[in-house]
DNA sequence: TGATTTATATAGCGATCACTATAGAAATGC
DNA sequence: GCATTTCTATAGTGATCGCTATATAAATCA
């Protein structure tokens, strides 16, 4: 009998001592609108408590830390809003066809809807004061350029990781001109001349 | 007498009272560095009077704020680095090729050098939480973008403010890469790729 | 020399930051 | 009932931020 209870209730835990007064889950949305809007450094630990109506010691016993809670944010963001890369690379024709998806995607999903725009893991802690926050978004984006340089190189073995980067400073242009207030139209026309320059890139010598 | 003097003296004053024990032009070079290295929220006033050797109170005396130090100081870069726009939409040729060397150009320019790396004026004070820095960048964004605007509306003038945006948007990813550490070769193999998908988008239609 | 002007340094202001010590409230196990 | 566990709020920590009040040092003018 025992076992059973045991088993089934590893993750939410035997709801022993006084309950949360607020969903995690509900937490990691909100503090990804903030983190997107504002940047890392521009939401203070009291914003994000005033936003979910709980006080400091309730964000750090659940979350840690500010740097563990914008982790979390990440990992929950790469998993949902970020698959379109991936999924983009998945698809059908050349390198070139993928790479023109991915940066058709991200024009249309960076631009502002909602008050957010631009890219979290690009942009979410860029000029921010913290290292260990910078750090992690740089090596973020470096599995998203290497996700694309391996695409590549099964058709371009030995210019991937060169046509790679193009593609990734030209996610980082969409990226920043979205938070910039871009609109979608440029943020289209950008990414169809990008595509259209990589194609002459992937295709020349 | 009198009247003579004044006109002469308008700027540098007769030097009445105690001089100042350290030159403003050095101060703006040093700070221009510590914002480009570590952007506007980044630096502190205590970090640039230690750069300077001076306290506070000389700091604001010479600048009156941080803020205003911020914007002698893109004051000063637009008229000497960010000259490479208008002087490379100065050359001759069309429009996309006045848009290749201007890509190229800040291919070259934004490449980390001695620290340094991408555009004051468009990575400057990106993330900022000080609205009026952030705005004052954002407007000399414009106004580059309105001079690329002017030059392609030359050839085309129905589509140069689309056109003139996707420059802009391919000089942020410039910027925002030569930061994150890209080499000086991927700026330029980007570089090369935007001005063609440029090219493409002025030639289409 | 003495008054005036300007720049300097010491010290500290109020605000904000991420974070926490302490204690009380709300659940379960026995 | 009572102990245990967990989450909660009040209040405040030390650090850092841009900026300044006060007083003094160093120059010129009369």
């Amino acid at each position: 009998m025992q076992g059973i209870f045991i088993v089934m209730t590893t993750k939410k835990s035997l709801a022993r001592g006084r309950p949360r007064g607020f969903d995690p889950e509900t937490a990691l949305e909100t503090a990804q609108k903030l983190f997107q809007e504002k940047g890392y450094d521009g939401v203070g630990v009291a914003d994000i408590g005033r936003a979910l109506g709980i006080t400091p010691p309730s964000f750090y016993n659940a979350f840690g830390s500010k740097a563990a809670l914008f982790e979390k944010v990440l990992s929950r963001y790469t998993g949902s809003f970020g698959r379109f890369v991936p999924d983009a690379l998945a698809g059908g024709g050349s390198a070139a066809d993928a790479v023109e998806r991915v940066l058709r995607d991200a024009a249309r999903l960076y631009a502002r809807k909602e008050g957010i725009a631009g890219c979290l893991v690009i942009d979410g802690a860029r000029g921010s004061g913290d290292a260990e926050v910078v750090a992690l978004t740089g090596r973020m984006t470096a599995e998203s350029q290497a996700l694309i340089a391996a695409r590549i190189a099964q058709d371009s073995p030995e210019r991937a990781e060169l046509l790679a980067s193009i593609v990734v400073i030209a996610l980082k242009g969409l990226s920043a001109a979205a938070r910039d207030g871009a609109s979608e139209a440029e943020l289209r026309a950008f990414a169809e001349a990008a595509a259209a320059g990589f194609r002459s890139a992937f295709t020349a010598r």
